[in-house]
DNA sequence: TAAAGTAGTTTATTTTATAAACCAAATTTT
DNA sequence: AAAATTTGGTTTATAAAATAAACTACTTTA
């Protein structure tokens, strides 16, 4: 009937952020805090999560002198994604 | 951007008492845990946080002397539910 | 050089989700 | 008919999550 949602993903912010993600090639620490308006602090915890799962990589680096965080979706987190989706549409679809 | 995912509704089992209930007239407490696969617990715990929240009616009474726990969507829990799904969609729309 | 801003991380707190334990009545087994 | 099991739940305890607040380190501006 119903399938299992993906606990991973099934959170806001970090379904906001793989939402961004899937969308693009890659993105910063900034540029998601401001797509998805979410504290710092929150983002980063959530982002490390997401890391820690495979389904996004993390590079950080610095530009100058000041940390440049940059994140790309994996394969397995596109994977991932998609079968949340289509989890999900058991629960909305009419 | 991003709508806001109403938190009440962002759960796996309350989202899926909801669908079931949005779907058919009234439903028992039997009826939705075979549904949901949920424990009796977690259904409980579940059905009383959407009855608080205006999302549901939870009627009890006694079929003979078993207690018997009907449920139903209620017409601010029907928008809920439709404004969750919307929300959804601006994660998910590709 | 002091104040304010940027880019984050770490830690502490609150909220949630969930299971386990429990209760009362009904049904089944011996 | 007593004992054991099942049914229909609720309450309570615990684990996991989400989030904000406090902090670090560096940079820019006044």
């Amino acid at each position: 009937m119903f399938k299992e949602l993906n606990p991973l993903l099934h959170s806001e912010l970090r379904l906001a952020v793989m939402s961004v993600l899937i969308g693009v090639e890659s993105a910063d620490f900034v540029f998601l805090r401001q797509q998805t308006g979410a504290t710092a602090g929150n983002l980063s915890v959530q982002l490390d999560k997401l890391a820690k799962a495979g389904y996004i990589d993390i590079e950080k680096s610095f530009r100058g002198r000041m940390p440049c965080t940059v994140c790309r979706i994996t394969d397995a987190g596109r994977d991932a994604f998609e079968e949340y989706v289509e989890a999900l549409q058991t629960y909305i679809k009419r």
